[in-house]
DNA sequence: GGGGTTAACATTGTCGACAATCTACCTTTC
DNA sequence: GAAAGGTAGATTGTCGACAATGTTAACCCC
């Protein structure tokens, strides 16, 4: 039980906006090289340009947002590089974050943890969208578990893109029983501390990914 | 030679302020745990609050500033912990920098980039401010030669938080020499193309680095 | 008709002012 | 004397207005 006295911190409207855009362009809400235009998008929001400028600035930083000066922000255009070079990183933190655990953390319980995951995904069978989430949730959940903030926080934009270009794609991604198969197997390595393993399974996971997004 | 016909790309304000204030923190002009005033800020740099906050932001999101509601933005304090957890990003960026370079990049070429900055290191011996601007300028020349926008990016906040953690130690932060070999032998693994001794001497090099920094 | 100029419009960039909130200090009360 | 309450100052949060810039389309000239 957790205790009910804790620091609370409020979050800030800046951050609050920047998480809503981010789901709003994972979720394909914005499409792809769209321009974001503020006064519009603060009137929806209920707030003044200010803040939400501020918001913006931060999915910039991360680069899910280009600028062009006196043009505007617009939502990145996932290019076939674009898409290599998020999986290389995604595998960067990924593989840190596997490390992580398999050298200092509880890896049976986050082994367990990840074939929860699985077994809904098996379930979920034959529903591309619904697999695609689990999907994603197995490594948010690898990253969480790492207990590292700056992985965690790294991964979070490597994350929006990987959703946005699923979505994008939506009834192409398939495959969805080998997916299935890849992510028990990788759960059961982590499971086992089977570093070598679980070093090749990530490698070769996000291989097919890539081959699965830039070859449909 | 490069074309001088190229798309020219004018920095928003925020992201020139931004870059200020990264190199400001980075070196010591604004100490961990210090309170960023934008009033007295906006003064000094000439420019409104407005695009102030903005560029602020982006170092939130970067995690280079932690923002408390209604107090105001803090440089980030780094905690053993902290430290800790970002030589892990860096471990985890600079690994996949050097993977990418070894398997299809150049490595010859880049081999031998990194042991012309190896030879001023060897060369500013006994200057502990120089080498430590060294050390930094090899482990960024790794990663830009990698030439991966992601990767880039991510590093250069951890880039920062490596230059805090030297600047703050100043003078304790010693063994020039010893460094200069580390970095001799990880540029030559790369420039024989010999993948697992360099990552083997990249995580020695980096446990080494967090040794230094901690139990100083 | 093609190229160039101009004007209107839309959008972003910047600023100053005001409201909301927190901190620190002083005062009051028991 | 200690704790509660109140007040002043400082700082952040938000907003609306105006300036600067870029785009589009109409128009004119060759």
């Amino acid at each position: 039980m957790t205790s009910y006295i804790e620091p609370l911190a409020q979050e800030s409207t800046p951050s609050i906006i920047a998480d809503k855009l981010r789901k709003a362009i994972g979720h394909g809400e914005f499409k792809p090289g769209a321009q974001i235009v503020e006064a519009d998008l603060a009137r929806k929001l209920g707030v003044s340009r200010g803040p939400l400028r501020e918001g913006m600035q931060r999915l910039t930083q991360e680069g899910l947002l280009v600028s062009i000066r006196n043009r505007g922000l617009f939502v990145i255009d996932m290019t076939p590089a674009d898409i290599r070079d998020m999986y290389l990183a995604r595998e960067a933190i990924e593989r840190a974050a596997a490390f992580k655990i398999l050298r200092d953390g509880d890896f049976e319980t986050v082994g367990l943890a990840l074939l929860a995951i699985v077994d809904q995904m098996a379930a979920a069978e034959g529903d591309p969208a619904a697999v695609g989430e689990l999907d994603i949730a197995f490594h948010e959940l690898l990253v969480r578990l790492a207990d590292s903030p700056r992985l965690l926080r790294m991964h979070q934009t490597s994350i929006i893109e990987t959703r946005m270009c699923i979505h994008a794609l939506e009834e192409t991604y398939l495959g969805t029983d080998a997916r299935a198969i890849e992510h028990q197997r990788l759960a059961n390595a982590i499971r086992t501390g089977d570093v070598a393993r679980t070093d090749e399974l990530l490698s070769a996971h996000m291989d097919d990914a890539i081959e699965r997004l830039v070859n449909r």
